[in-house]
RNA sequence: GGUCCCGUGGUGAAGUUGGAGUUCACGCCGCCCUGUCAAGGCGGAGGUCGCGGGUUCAAGUCCCGUCGGGACCGCCA
């Protein structure tokens, strides 16, 4: 964690450095005042720290330094004496006495606790403080795991061959996907750089100018809404390679994603497991599923075939989930208000409606339902999901698609842990749709990923006739129910191309407009190619035990993209405007 | 754009059917204290209850609006 030699011209080691082996030698150290304990005149205990620990230094009370003061201190290492032993820090076997204080700078006291305390305090207080806020242990912590992991990422790829190359912030607008943020032109007023959403374009250009294997730890900007997992701006590992199938590239990224999770947890993973985007949302009812805990999605289809109850007559897909009263108590056992809730629920997701069942004493069904269910559908019923007494079975019965998202949300809602909390689960999800259902206004099919997704070879012949069948050589990395980053093999002819475009209703002259300048290389000799990109922020967040990417990031932005320290963003002066060619609209008026 | 939650000395909280800026812990300032380690004891300072309206004899408390923060939905090819 620490580099061989700490010393310096102002301190000879770190506080975190004083253990039973320095006893005897004199040292020099630097760092803040931390918590202060005076015992009459001649003596008082100070807790000096750096990033690196505390350790206790013995002075006289007549020292005049303060909380969060910048010292050096001067001192001979001693054990301490017995009794005084505190085991609950690395250095509590040690003290500094006969120390030599030296003030390099006085402090204001802090606004908020430079310790643990610090995590209870509103976070816009430590967004405001971030330089305080990031002298706590906590930050310390996440801030040097990210660094472990990128670093462990940058050794994984060159040892596979990548080279880094780093790709331009300023870029044409594609205002396809996420929205951009726009950069004015100063040469050229009326005209707007876009920052990128990702370096996509880019590193297939580097495939075609024969890079092989390129890799860029990359800031990409999206502005959007911001979440507990999104902000405005954040880290990808960027990859791309040449001459590959998706096998290779799933690879390599396990490979990198692999040698970070033991970088920072100091132990590795199993092999990352797969499974098909069908088999997710069939069995999650969700492309993320969140392996830790089970709640699958429970086929009834067959159960109800002839069923007299109305609402399951002629549903297409009829799925089930269980809440086990043995593992939700709480949520097995609802009452009333809670189940009509999460009917509410089901129905703003999409459902018609939701069924409950209580499992009851004896198996006998509980449910406003349960006398339109012969005795064989309620045996079968129990059968299938293997509920037991004190069970919940919520079902639904709609479109497969319907019956799927709205079942894998409550499972989500009912059983899902907090993001960080072990174990680790990765899962590659693999064969996503190439097109996701039809866009209404335009009658076109609506593109599942970017829209230089190869299709499934098999299934190339029928883009134009069932386009919706389309698979993609598409795949996503998911880790306990995040999206970690996702990936496909790209077009590389051009044709092809053309082919998708058309189907997304883009014409031919419309992607010439707009991509132009990406489309033309690929009639150089563009070679087969493919690639990924995850999200570095998210992956560390999980791997550091926190469930808000603001906690790994050294300055993050409010849900409301603002920064309470500098104020950003703020307006500019009207020269400024000037200069850009730009004038304000008045604010809207409401 | 929407739904829900939060806003009380520097920090974290409590504040009842509406009745005096009341309370608790930490921090801060001063004094005391020679083995503590989130030290301890005594004393003190510190608040426009986010902001603006309204109801009321009376509002931290009820109502409306607004600002800020958070979780989620939309959005994130």
């Amino acid at each position: 964690m620490t580099a061989k030699n700490n010393s310096t011209a102002l301190r000879t080691h770190l506080c975190g450095e004083m253990h039973a082996e320095k006893i005897g030698q004199k040292v020099t150290l630097c760092g803040w005042v931390g918590r202060r304990r005076e015992h009459g005149e001649h003596l008082a205990f100070l807790d000096l720290r750096d990033y690196s620990g505390i350790v206790q230094c013995v002075v006289d009370n007549s020292v005049d330094v303060r909380s969060e003061w910048v010292i050096r201190v001067t001192g001979t290492v001693q054990a301490r004496p017995t009794g005084t032993v505190n085991e609950n820090i690395p250095t509590g076997k040690v003290e500094l006495v006969d120390c030599k204080i030296e003030v390099l700078n006085n402090a204001e006291p802090p606004p908020f606790p430079i310790d643990q305390r610090g995590d209870d305090v509103d976070e816009n207080v430590r967004l405001k403080y971030r330089y305080l806020d990031i002298r706590r242990e906590r930050m310390q912590k996440n801030l040097r795991l990210r660094a472990a992991v990128n670093s462990a990422i940058r050794k994984s790829m060159e040892s596979q061959g990548f080279t880094e190359i780093e790709t331009p912030l300023l870029m044409p607008s594609t205002p396809e996907g996420a929205r951009e943020f726009l950069v004015p032109s100063r040469n050229e007023p009326g005209s707007f750089y876009a920052l990128p959403q990702s370096p996509q374009l880019w590193k297939q250009l580097l495939m075609v100018a024969g890079i092989d294997r390129y890799y860029q730890i990359a800031k990409c900007l999206r502005d959007e809404d911001l979440r507990a997992d999104r902000q405005y701006e954040f880290m990808q590992l960027d990859a791309e390679m040449s001459f590959v199938n998706k096998d290779d590239v799933m690879t390599m990224i396990s490979t990198a994603v692999i040698a970070a999770a033991k970088a920072a947890t100091g132990s590795e993973p199993p092999p990352i497991e797969r499974m098909t985007w069908h088999e997710a949302m069939n069995d999650y009812g969700i492309d993320k599923p969140d392996l830790r805990f089970a709640m699958k999605l429970v086929e009834l289809t067959k159960v109800f075939a002839s069923t007299e109850f109305k609402a399951f007559a002629s549903a297409e897909s009829i799925k089930a989930i269980c809440v086990r009263g043995a593992d939700y108590p709480l949520q097995a056992a609802s009452g009333r208000n809670k189940l009509d809730a999460l009917t509410e629920r089901a129905k703003k997701l999409g459902a018609k409606g939701l069924v409950w069942i209580k499992v009851a004493d004896g198996s006998v069904l509980e449910s406003p339902v349960a006398k339109f269910l012969s005795a064989k559908e309620q045996a079968d019923l129990i059968a299938q999901t293997k509920a037991t007494v004190g069970d919940l079975i919520l079902i639904v019965a709609d479109q497969w698609a319907t019956t799927c998202s709205v079942l894998g949300q409550l499972r989500n809602d009912l059983g899902r842990p907090p993001v960080h909390e072990g174990p680790y689960r990765y899962v590659w999800i693999v064969d996503f749709p190439m097109f996701v259902g039809i866009n209404p206004t335009t009658n076109k099919p609506q593109p599942g990923h970017h829209p230089f997704c190869h299709p499934h070879q098999e299934d190339v012949d029928r883009l134009e006739t069932e386009p919706l069948s389309v698979r993609a050589l598409a795949y996503d990395l998911v880790l306990n129910g995040w999206e970690l980053g996702s990936g496909s093999i790209r077009i590389h002819e051009p044709e092809l191309q053309r082919r998708v475009f058309r189907q997304l209703g883009i014409s031919d002259e419309d992607a010439d407009a707009r991509f132009g300048f990406f489309l033309q290389p690929f009639k150089y000799g563009a070679p087969p190619h493919g690639g990924f990109a995850f999200g570095i922020d998210r992956l560390v967040a999980i791997l550091a035990g926190e469930d808000n990417i603001r906690e790994v990031i050294a300055f993050p932005k409010t849900q409301s993209g603002s920064d309470p320290m500098t104020n950003a963003p703020t307006t500019v002066d009207a020269a400024q405007l000037k200069e850009l060619g730009i004038r304000l609209l008045p604010p809207a008026i409401k």
